[in-house]
DNA sequence: GGCGCAAGTCAACAAATGTTTACATCATGT
DNA sequence: ACATGATGTAAACATTTGTTGACTTGCGCC
């Protein structure tokens, strides 16, 4: 496919001729970010175990080896992967007012859409094979439900509040459910629809399941 | 693991000790229907790539070219177990009064616990790397959604039918986002809420999106 | 009983995959 | 300028995976 005339090595000089930033040919910090950005794509929309290294390595357009170096092995690039995911459904379910969910939500769900990354939300629930990102997976599932529910009024001592915490994690699963049915199995017209078409029907479900304190 | 000492084959004959019925010993359809369920269970619960056609055999009980014989090959079977699938799918949205879809959907997303078998809907989702499963996917979720929205007053040609549609196919986000936070990524204490439990948020969240004509 | 075919077994294959090893090349400090 | 470590490359590796072909074994029928 890709075999190079084994002479000299043709070298990749294409971009740096129009690109205004003539950044270093060698930058370790970038070729990390770049197959981080690379693997989150892949991961988010094939799964775990139908990307390859080798997938991501050509995305990213770096050596297949480098990941191994970087992040030690295919497992170690996942679960980097995972942490920023964990990160950004925390910054969505955690630190935002309640009143405000439903858009911090629809935002999050429509993400695919407007940045090319395909929502963090999809790598959560994807089957991995790996206890270690299992656990990472649950963790953050359970701590953004526990943060939801709490923005709802729950306290962990409240009687009752099992009720509370459990429709919490069904608005999480509706949650989940609407970034799978948008980018990896792409069912019309709720794929195509905006963020703000999103933001009227999430307000209904939220309102019906965490009614505000 | 399992390798058995290359004398006179072992014969599996620990079940039919104590097995009232002395069913033959070699019964395709049996056999087949061994190796469906066997790749359902597999193919829910860790995702089409991760699963091998070697632990199918191993789980069925069954030699691994059979698979290749009864099913032409690993897609094939993952199809025939997407058949079925759909086929319970559009039993709990279509042929059910409206009144009821919430305790259908409720007894969907709760059958892994009583049955056996992991709700087929996380078999929907997963993806496959299959164009041609990836298609029988779609339909089958497309199909859903419409009968779904068609319950609750949708017709087709209805200004302002998209909104409806649109919900409507929410409503089957969240079904199938509760399916996966149960099985593959078992959430606390949604994992283990009974079928009771999920009937009333499931019942607010459908009044919420698709109130009754 | 014994024949024929369906059902099942075993071993092997080629392709793919994650990882490693040895080597080449760039970047930087002196 | 040039030595040295960081960065990137290429090829090979040991496994695993899906699939196939030749072979064996049991079942049903004459």
């Amino acid at each position: 496919m890709t075999a190079q005339p084994p002479g000299r090595a043709t070298r990749k000089v294409a971009a740096t001729a129009t690109d205004p930033t003539p950044r270093r040919r060698r930058d370790a910090t970038e070729t990390r970010q770049l197959l981080l950005d690379a693997a989150r794509r892949r991961f988010a929309s094939d799964g775990y175990a139908a990307t390859t290294v080798r997938d991501i390595a050509d995305d990213a357009g770096v050596n297949v080896a480098l990941i191994s170096r970087y992040f030690t092995s295919k497992e170690g690039l996942f679960e980097a992967c995972l942490g920023a995911a964990g990160d950004e459904l925390r910054r969505t379910t955690g630190e935002v007012p309640f009143e405000r969910v439903p858009e911090a939500i629809a935002h999050q769900v429509a993400g695919f859409a407007t940045t090319g990354v395909p929502g963090q939300l999809t790598l959560l629930l994807r089957s991995s094979g790996d206890t270690r990102a299992d656990e990472i997976r649950l963790g953050v599932l359970h701590q953004s439900g526990e943060r939801l529910a709490a923005a709802a009024g729950w306290r962990p001592d409240e009687p009752d509040g099992d009720r509370l915490l459990l429709q919490a994690q069904i608005v999480l699963a509706a949650t989940i459910g609407l970034a799978v049915l948008r980018t990896s199995t792409p069912l019309q017209p709720l794929a195509s629809a905006t963020e703000q078409d999103l933001v009227a029907p999430l307000r209904a479900l939220i309102d019906a399941l965490l009614p505000p304190p």
